[in-house]
RNA sequence: GCGCCCGUAGCUCAGCUGGAUAGAGCGUCUGGCUACGAACCAGAAGGUCGGAAGUUCGAAUCUUUCCGGGCGCACCA
């Protein structure tokens, strides 16, 4: 309601502004520092000014003159240098909350798709996937929240060199055949089991450099033929670790709706298609001298400025390189490739969600939904990765589809480290030189880091803990799922809490912490608020709508104090809206958290069971079962549980 | 060497396209439970926004430069 007013009168003085001094100027109303100021500011005088060669002041006062009286505004005032601040009218304000104009949100056509996780299957997920996963997730929620149609992918990367590696170790390090592992697989912990031999490969490379590029080309070439006992090894590996993340993801409320893998990507023959089109569009050249003859590149000038540079897209060997297949999969993603994957229904989540993954083979009629072909593609992918995330937008830039590469977004954030202190905590072994520095970057080679799953069991544990203190009555169960929630709440509101560029030094206490600016925090607010209105139930007192009027709800937001509260209550849409023009998660996060400090305020400052005036009473139900409805939907959209206690 | 990011309170971080006295959380110190359950609330102390110069009505925010940190720059993914 907030962000249709703010738009509403955005548009009216900017129409106003042409009009009356025939200039086209990016009008902004912002929302004042201090309360006392009002609801809205106007900063345009500032910039008229310049143009028109007269004071700030004098400018404000011929548009407040001008404008005259506006609806839903009671009062523009002049204040400053030259600001105009506006003031809603309270009680109308307040009774469009009550009856919001039915806003036909028609779903938008174009389809936005999001692809995030992306882990390679070859082991245990970590807290670095985590922020992944978790950041794609809640953007995928905040723009489905605006009204968006969105596709959520997640990428398998089943044929590379990480998966290769530990097939190469099941087979010379552990001696196992694919039937082996397949029993191995059946095991709970089988991404576990895989951590560790990923990391006993890497290790033994590192003690036998010989064996690292013979090993690898054997399960590279076996993987990538699709013959013999080492292929089916890969297979059984990569499919079982996928199904170890979509498990973990799962208990985070993060789900997919397809996953697109490599090796349809190169049975498809994706490539193939993509690289007639780069040749025939000369986005990429065979180069014929220097240390990169032989191989298939684009010239350096298509993304960055210096032409000095190229990139190598395919192998002086022939073999194409991981830039090259990730055009081609991203102009499958835009629709532009002119081929399509087949599909086969993967699982069925318990609300009857259904998640696909690809095939090479043509399925039996399974009314597979209609992937890719997105008008906008956000790749979520750490910072690191930002120069191939460039390159794979100049290809497409090459090929002519330049309206496609300013819509293929890379959704970078920075890497989630540990500190040195958490390293010890965790009884990992550190050099001299990591002790001193501020964090420590995370390993899988090494088989350094945080799983996710012993994240979110330690979570549960401590939450387990605090619910037993309080609530010794309730039953088993009931108190491991109350406690599941405030764990997930707890994570996911960690990982959020950050701006993307941050790198996060994972502290353990502080990823525990349930107290201050955390999930559980936002969680109380909600428990609580919900606690009153049952209490009122009980007693038997009832919202009654029909007192709701203007009239009744002006006298009782002459209050600054309450009004103040409902302007904070009411900006859900505004808070989700700009979020998601900044691309930025963590300003949901930042917004649910005030909202919940609003609340927490309110309850111990208002008791709303014992207010003696009928009046007033009735309005404190509606301000609290207000506030629980938005503190509902703001926790969804950052997929955080709210439990029925704590 | 080139490119990108960061430097704000003791610690961890916000600060929207430059805007009105720089904000949170944690930690420290004072208070507040015969309760709509304190996983909470009220209050206090704590900052030359890395340094310098510039742009302008106005700079934590933009420009330049220096200092200090991180990450990229493969015929790996």
């Amino acid at each position: 309601m907030f962000h249709q007013i703010q738009s509403r009168l955005q548009e009216e003085v900017s129409g106003h502004i042409q009009t009356r001094y025939g200039l086209d100027l990016a009008v902004v109303l912002e929302e004042p520092s201090d309360a006392k100021f009002g609801e809205l500011a106007l900063t345009v005088a500032f910039a008229l000014a310049k143009q028109l060669k007269k004071a700030p002041r004098v400018i404000a006062q011929e548009l407040v003159d001008d404008l005259g009286t506006l609806p839903g505004v009671v009062a523009m005032e002049i204040a400053g240098a030259g600001y105009i601040n506006i003031r809603l009218d309270r009680g109308a304000y307040a009774a469009s909350l009550i009856a919001p104009p039915a806003a036909a949100t028609a779903a938008a056509a174009d389809k936005v798709i999001v692809e995030h996780t992306n882990i390679n299957p070859n082991k245990a997920a970590h807290i670095g996937h985590l922020r992944n996963s978790v950041l794609g997730d809640t953007f995928v929620r905040m723009l489905r929240a605006s009204g968006q149609t969105v596709e959520v992918q997640n990428y398998i990367d089943n044929t590379g060199v990480q998966v290769s590696d530990v097939v190469a170790g099941f087979h010379h390090l552990e001696h196992k055949t694919a039937a082996d592992v397949t029993e191995l697989a059946k095991g709970d912990r089988f991404d576990y089991l895989c951590w560790d031999l990923y990391a006993r490969t890497s290790q033994h490379f590192k003690d036998h450099p010989e064996d690292e590029k013979a090993w690898q080309h054997e399960a590279l070439h076996a993987i990538e033929t699709g013959e013999g006992d080492l292929a089916e090894l890969g297979h059984v590996v990569a499919d079982a670790i996928v199904l170890c993340h979509l498990r973990t993801m799962r208990r985070l409320g993060i789900i997919y709706d397809v996953l697109p893998r490599e090796s349809e990507i190169l049975h498809l023959q994706f490539w193939a298609t993509a690289f007639e089109q780069l040749k025939e569009r000369q986005a990429i050249y065979l180069e014929t001298e220097g240390n990169k003859k032989g191989c298939w590149v684009m010239a350096g000038s298509y993304y960055s400025d210096s032409d000095d540079d190229s990139k190598v897209i395919v192998r002086s060997n022939g073999i194409v390189t991981y830039v090259g297949k990730d055009i081609a999969y991203q102009m499958w993603k835009f629709g532009v490739l002119g081929k399509d994957f087949h599909y086969r229904k993967l699982l069925t989540e318990a609300d009857g969600h259904e998640v696909w993954v690809s095939t090479a083979e043509p399925q039996p009629a399974n009314n597979a939904p209609k992937f890719g072909g997105g008008a906008t593609v956000y790749n979520v992918i750490d910072t690191r990765q930002s120069y191939l995330q460039d390159v794979v937008a100049a290809g497409l830039r090459a090929l002519g589809y330049t309206g496609q590469a300013e819509r293929s977004i890379h959704f970078n954030y920075e890497m989630v480290a540990l500190t040195p202190r958490t390293c010890v905590e965790l009884g990992i072994e550190l050099s001299d030189e990591d002790k001193s520095k501020a964090h420590v970057q995370v390993s899988g080679r090494k088989g350094l880091g945080v799983k996710a799953n012993d994240l979110l069991d330690k979570l549960i544990e401590k939450a387990l803990g605090e619910v037993e203190s309080r609530h010794a009555d309730a039953t088993v169960e009931e108190r491991r799922a109350v406690a599941t929630q405030i764990a997930i709440g707890a994570l996911r509101y960690f990982m959020l809490k950050f701006t993307r560029n941050t790198v996060i030094a994972f502290d353990l206490g502080e990823a525990l912490a349930f107290t201050g600016e955390t999930g559980p925090y936002l969680q109380y607010a909600a428990v609580r608020a919900k606690k009153i209105l049952h209490k009122l139930a009980e007693q038997g007192d009832q919202l009654d709508c029909a007192a709701l009027t203007p009239e009744m709800l002006a006298r009782q937001l002459a209050s600054d104090d309450f009004w103040h509260l409902l302007m904070r209550i009411s900006k859900v849409d505004s808070a989700v809206a700009k979020a998601v023009t900044a691309g930025e998660p963590s300003h949901v996060a930042r917004y649910a958290f005030q909202l919940a400090q609003a609340f927490s305020g309110f309850y111990d400052k208002y008791s709303v069971k014992d207010e003696a005036d009928a009046e007033r009473k009735q309005f404190l139900i509606w301000m609290t079962g207000y506030f629980r409805q938005q503190l509902e939907r703001v926790a969804a959209v950052l997929g955080i549980p709210l439990p029925q206690y704590m």
